[in-house]
DNA sequence: CTCGAAACAGACTGATTGGTCTGTTTGTAA
DNA sequence: TTACAAACAGACCAATCAGTCTGTTTCGAG
């Protein structure tokens, strides 16, 4: 194998996904990653079949760091006994690490892509799906948990466990408009608190 | 005044709210509004100085409607004496029109505008602040009477109201991703359980 | 009826777009 | 060292873009 082409596969992924999240996919032009990345368009179409396909495999990248993150708040908790409280150090772990998180990027990803029809209906959602899916299942197999542990009714389990995309998402929106960071740590801690009060974690 | 442009520029505006809800606003193209409201790029510039000028315009219009939704939800719920009990009653009202809302329209522009940066730099973001500033005023002045009248401590009042408005986007945003509209009510019911929760009122 | 400005229509333009094509460099296996 | 494919460079192209310009239509004031 010649020339290790992986190694600028990723220069142009990663300044393609600070681009995109930062101006969003259509805003952003090949031109412009090639620039940033110091390539040029004939490597790009190499590694790259089309500017759609940058997409599916900036999701595809992003989707795996992502789930990265859960698997590292899940091992983080797992010597925690008490289901509920497990939980509400669950939420805390990202909490810890929201200002990290915020100081790297200004937005989602998700939030760019899920904005264009074009990556909705060519299956670069379907990535997407994929990682709420995952966090799905493993946050109710929580809440199910310390539902059990504490006797407690939480209604719609898999609802309640996408209330954490949800919030992660919706504060994104929100520290972008504002400007101000601090609100994700803000609405997690939110979270947390509302969490808590319904596990009777007090 | 000559041939009623008002008209004319409502037109415009339908057409290319529905655009760039549906696939964002850079993939948006001027001539594409033009076709889908019937009109010629004279009429578009007449009423318009840029593209940016639209989405300054098309976000003013929805934000204006985004405040008349609070107003009504706020004075459907204002015979409520027991301010615990309206705030259930207000996210409850949001949870009976969250079919109408996700068949009229499949995401938020606020997610559109947010995804792009020369939108949030141009002050078009200044326009959604205000209406997060809205929300989070008369929210937390509902908190804050519920919280009297229960004696509860709910921490961060302004955090807790901004949930709403972070409710709201990651839903819409959930709904996006995995198609499903329901998740809008699901969402909204969720966070009315564990607002209820918090204000004692089961 | 006239006249002037607002409200349009649509051809046109220069810049930018995603993508192609030809040619060159690089690393490795034989 | 030769052979060959992967990795890359960059000129090039047709299409599309936002925006301009010239001309026409519409309507209300006088």
């Amino acid at each position: 194998m010649p020339k290790n082409g992986a190694i600028n596969r990723e220069r142009i992924l990663d300044a393609a996904q600070h681009l995109v999240i930062e101006n969003g996919f259509a805003a952003t032009s090949v031109d412009q990653v090639l620039k940033a990345a110091g390539t040029s368009k004939g490597a790009f179409f190499h590694h790259f079949d089309s500017k759609v396909d940058l997409a599916r495999a900036l999701t595809e990248r992003y989707v795996t760091a992502d789930i990265g993150h859960l698997r590292t708040a899940l091992d983080a908790t797992a010597s925690i006994s008490d289901p509920a409280e497990r939980v509400v150090a669950f939420v805390r772990h990202f909490e810890d690490s929201a200002e990290e998180v915020m100081s790297a990027q200004s937005n989602c990803l998700y939030v760019a892509v899920l904005t264009e029809q074009q990556l909705v209906s060519n299956g670069t959602a379907d990535l997407v799906n994929h990682a709420i899916e995952v966090w799905r299942k493993e946050i109710a197999d929580l809440l199910t948990a310390a539902a059990t542990s504490r006797d407690r009714d939480l209604g719609d389990v898999d609802a309640l466990a996408d209330h954490v995309f949800v919030t992660f998402e919706g504060a994104f929106l929100l520290c972008r408009s504002t400007g101000t960071p601090e609100h994700m740590r803000a609405q997690l801690g939110v979270l947390r608190r509302l969490l808590a009060t319904t596990l009777g974690t007090a």
